[in-house]
DNA sequence: TGCGTGACTTGAC
DNA sequence: CGTCAAGCCACGC
């Protein structure tokens, strides 16, 4: 696994329940600044067992459209990751530190 | 080898 | 505050 594909869907696997990450910042952390969009290229891939709904971007809303969307808010709800009144993530609050 | 595509981001208008 | 455009990276064809 030392593709970046690899290393991104490693990096999601260590984010904490009750934690988020914006595409941004997992790209930074793998040393690509400008890398967000290969980030959601490879969380397209959805691989089974990784926390995907702990991903975000950077407005703190779900990228995703239709029923996936309210899966992702249903499950980050689960872990206790509540969207303010404008529908929004505080990421201050629930930003992954650790990364 | 080269081009299109996408679960992004940021800066102008 | 909403919309538009350009920049950037990896992968598949």
């Amino acid at each position: 696994m030392s593709s970046t594909f690899g290393r991104i869907h490693a990096t999601v696997a260590r984010i904490p329940p009750g934690c988020v990450a914006t595409y941004g910042d997992i790209a930074l952390h793998l040393g690509m600044p400008h890398g967000a969009r290969t980030v959601g290229w490879a969380m397209r891939q959805c691989p089974q067992g990784l926390p995907w709904h702990r991903v975000i971007n950077a407005e703190g809303k779900s990228s995703l459209r239709g029923k996936s969307r309210e899966r992702q808010y249903t499950l980050l709800a689960q872990e206790g990751v509540v969207t303010d009144r404008r529908g929004r993530i505080d990421l201050e609050q629930y930003r992954w530190q650790e990364i």
